[in-house]
DNA sequence: GGAAAATACGACTAGTTCGTCAGCTTTGAC
DNA sequence: GTCAAAGCTGACGAACTAGTCGTATTTTCC
C-alpha cells in the first residue's frame, strides 16, 4: 500500500531464474494477443494472465500495474522504430532525398504490417502517455530527424531546420498511423508511399534551394 | 448477452418541452466540462449528470448510452470543421493556393483553441468510432477536399487527384491534432502553420506543373 | 380545478476491474 | 536430503460503472 501505490511504470523486480524469465515473455506475448484480439477496451490483467497460462499474482510480481505492460509494449515498438530510422537515415553513402524516400516506404509498410497492435496500443495511450518514461522516449526519434536534417540542409538556419525536421517527422508518423487504420492493399501502400515521398522530398528540396541566402524575416 | 452493446447511437427520443430541451443542452455542456476537466477515462454518465445538475435517469431518456453523448459532441465538432473547410475552400474568388494556405492557418489555430476537448474526444474515440453514423460522417470532409482539388488540379487524372486530396486532408488533420497535443504559443502556431502551408502548397504546385502533359499554361 | 401526458428523479442491480495476500510449490546450494 | 529463498497461485475485497425502473413532480390543455 505504501511502497508501490502509484508506483509509475518501472518494472517491479527483475526475473532471476529461467522460470520467471519465461513468465515475463509469456505475459508480453499474451498481452499482444489480448490487445489485438480483444482491443484496448477489454485489455485486462486477468485476461492477459489467463492467456499466458499464468496467475494474476505472478503477473503482478513483474509489472506494478496494467499500464506498465502497455508501456513496455509501446517501448519495444519505439525501439524498433528508432532502429529503422537510424538504419536508413544515417546511411551516409546515399543522398539525403533518396534516404528519406526509402524511409517513407519502409515506414509505411511496417506501419501497415503491424496495424492491429499499433491501433490498439494507441487506443490505450491515455493509460501510459503521461508517464515520464514515455515522454522521454518520444524525444529520441525527433533527434534522429534533426540530425538527418543537419546533413540535408547544412546551410539553413537552426530554427528553420528544427522546424522542418519536426514537421517531416510528425507528418510521417501521423499520416502513417492514420493511413494504416484501415486495411490496405499493396498497391495502395505503394501509391500512398510515393505520394507522401513526393510531398516530403519536394518540401526538402525546396528548402534547400531557398535556404542559403539567409535573411528574410526579422533576422539577428 | 451481447458482447458489445452496440445498441446504436441515435438519440432515444427528442425533447418536446422547453424543460427537456434545456436538459439536453445542460447535459452536453456538462459533458464537455467533464471531458476536459476529468479526461476520457473518468468520463461517466453519473459525473456528467451530476455536473449538469440532473439525474442519470433523465440523461438516459435522451441518450441511449454513454457513447451517444460522445458521438454527439464529436458530430458537432465535425459539423463546425466542415463549415470552416467549406467557407474557405469554396471561395472561388481566390486562387486555390491562397485558399489552401488560409485554410491551414485557420485550421491549426482552431485546433489549438479547442485542444483540450479534441484530445479528450479522440481518447474516447474507441467508444464510438465503429458506429456507422461516425464512419459516414467522416466521408464529408474528404469530399470537400476532393472537390477543391478538382478545381486546383483540373488537368490531373482522377486517381492522382483523389490521392492528392486525401493526402492533403489527412496531413492537415493528423498533423493538426498532433501539433495541438501540447500547449503552443502564438509564434509556434504561426511558424508551424507557415511550414505546413509551404509543404502542402508546394506539393500542390508541383503536381500542377507536372500534371498537364499536352496543354501549356502560359499564364505564369 | 383536474386528469393525463411528459418529464425528472435516484436508489438499485448486475456486472467488471485492479491489485493484494496468505499460503503453497519449486529450485538449487550445500 | 535439507532448507531457505524464489516463485507461483487464485480467491477475495474494495471500488467503479452502465443502465433500469418504480415513483414523484411538473406541464399541458380542457
Amino acid at each position: 500500500m505504501s511502497a508501490t501505490r502509484n508506483a509509475g511504470i518501472a518494472s517491479r523486480k527483475s526475473p532471476k531464474q529461467t522460470r520467471s524469465n519465461q513468465l515475463v515473455e509469456a505475459v508480453l506475448d499474451a498481452a499482444v494477443q489480448v490487445l489485438t484480439k480483444e482491443g484496448a477496451q477489454r485489455f485486462t490483467t486477468a485476461r492477459v494472465a489467463e492467456r499466458a497460462g499464468v496467475s494474476v499474482g505472478s503477473l503482478y510480481q513483474y509489472f506494478p500495474n496494467k499500464a506498465a505492460i502497455l508501456f513496455r509494449l509501446q517501448s519495444d515498438e519505439w525501439r524498433r522504430t528508432s532502429a529503422l530510422l537510424r538504419s536508413i537515415l544515417e546511411d551516409r553513402s546515399t543522398p539525403p532525398a533518396t534516404r528519406l524516400r526509402r524511409l517513407i516506404h519502409a515506414f509505411i509498410q511496417s506501419e501497415c504490417d503491424e496495424a492491429a497492435i499499433r491501433t490498439a496500443l494507441s487506443d490505450a495511450a491515455p493509460l501510459y502517455r503521461d508517464a515520464p518514461e514515455a515522454v522521454e522516449a518520444k524525444k529520441e526519434n525527433a533527434h534522429i530527424f534533426r540530425n538527418f536534417l543537419r546533413e540535408a540542409l547544412p546551410d539553413a538556419p537552426d530554427h528553420k531546420r528544427v522546424l522542418a525536421g519536426d514537421l517531416i517527422k510528425t507528418t510521417l508518423s501521423t499520416v502513417g498511423s492514420s493511413f494504416s487504420e484501415t486495411a490496405r492493399s499493396e498497391t495502395e501502400i505503394g501509391d500512398w508511399s510515393n505520394a507522401l515521398a513526393d510531398m516530403l522530398c519536394g518540401y526538402l528540396e525546396r528548402l534547400n534551394t531557398q535556404a542559403p541566402p539567409s535573411k528574410e524575416n526579422a533576422a539577428a
